[in-house]
DNA sequence: TGAAAAACAAAGCATTTGCTCAAAAATTCA
DNA sequence: TGAATTTTTGAGCAAATGCTTTGTTTTTCA
């Protein structure tokens, strides 16, 4: 009987690797602008610097540019709530998650706002991934969270609407930035900075303790 | 000289306001599924049930659908934080306007979605209004904010970046309803319910004077 | 160095898309 | 009622779109 082996993966060439990675960095700018169907094969290769053929050459067709950006984003995406662990200091432990993920927002708007695209139209490529690992670990740190709420060493929160309501602060600066840079035109370093200190302050206040 | 007037609107007929809300009612469902570009003038006529031709007799283009939904949109949008007044009780007011916003998020996702779509593409058909009538209402709720906080009636806080928590915490709960309901996949009713409890915990934390 | 393999792209193909045309059907109202 | 008006649509058109075909150029490596 003949060895069942995963796709034989040949390590890629030196031009096939900077290729794929000039796409997948065109695919970022264009997904994450137009979304999914409103991105063409045409600004994939404009963007990307190659021919459409070309393009096509290194992936049979749009949408397996779209799943590899995409998978390639769930990685990054969970990382910082992975390091998210026990701690002698849950507060300041929680707010360290705060603040990765403001500067994640901040340092990666483009693939904020590619997840953006992909979960409000319903997340035709991504459902697997959101009720698989994306759900263990976010139901993983829920719990560690609510033995936090159980000992008293943080207020008694949901630890889900905790999680959600950290998520949707942060990615709001990547998300939303063409409103937030509209009602306040400072230069952005302010705002950054200004929404460093007000999260943390927010999340500070929920998490300690009455007295 | 001839007296400039308004194009002239002649009220519309019956079967003329019919067609256009049911145009209307299809556009929100298709934009906001596919955002402006991924949504084609097919869905719409289908979702609007009436033949292409047809859809286009009532509005010249797909475009002209999408900008006479993101105006009506507008006004709804804003009316929540409008009705943010002056009140003796100043935190009970701003967890007033977090309870609309949140109840608005619930009753009209699309809407919601809809504009998320806009903003997140960067606003091609929104930033005027963005830049005139939403900052302009910011800014001067920011100021009614603002001045709680230096009466000491509320903790001192950033009156944009609280506006920002309180809109990205909200709608979250609309654009990004998939990704929710696969981590939570408990029942709507509970899922809102919980919101609102952790929401009026949350900003009643950061809003209350530090004794 | 030269033949095999990999990388590339001009042209093209079928389908989709946004919108128009011309004419038919339905409605209005004198 | 019947002529004028409004509403509706089948057919179609030019452009865009996703992808392929075909063949050329570049790279690899024995």
């Amino acid at each position: 009987m003949q060895k069942i082996t995963a796709p034989k993966k040949a390590p890629l060439s030196r031009i096939q690797e900077k290729n794929r990675n000039l796409i997948l960095k065109a695919g970022l700018e264009v997904f994450s602008k137009y979304g999914f169907r409103g991105a063409t094969v045409d600004q994939l290769a404009n963007a990307a610097g190659m021919s459409k053929p070309n393009l096509l050459y290194y992936f049979p067709s749009k949408e397996a540019v779209h799943v590899a950006l995409l998978e390639e984003l769930l990685e990054n995406w969970l990382e910082p709530l992975i390091e998210l662990g026990p701690s002698d200091n849950p507060i300041d432990e929680i707010l360290v998650y705060v603040k990765k993920k403001l500067a994640m927002s901040r340092a990666y708007p483009l693939e904020s706002r590619l997840y953006a695209n992909e979960i409000l139209q319903g997340a035709p490529n991504f459902s697997g991934a959101i009720k698989g690992p994306l759900k263990e670990l976010v139901d993983e740190k829920a719990k560690l969270i609510q033995s936090w709420s159980d000992e008293g060493k943080i207020a008694v929160v949901n630890p889900y609407h905790l999680i959600f309501s950290i998520w949707s602060t942060t990615q709001h600066y990547a998300d939303f930035d063409v409103q937030i840079a509209g009602i306040l035109p400072t230069d952005k370093e302010e705002i950054t900075k200004d929404a460093e200190t007000y999260l943390e302050h927010m999340f500070r206040s929920i998490l300690t303790p009455k007295a």
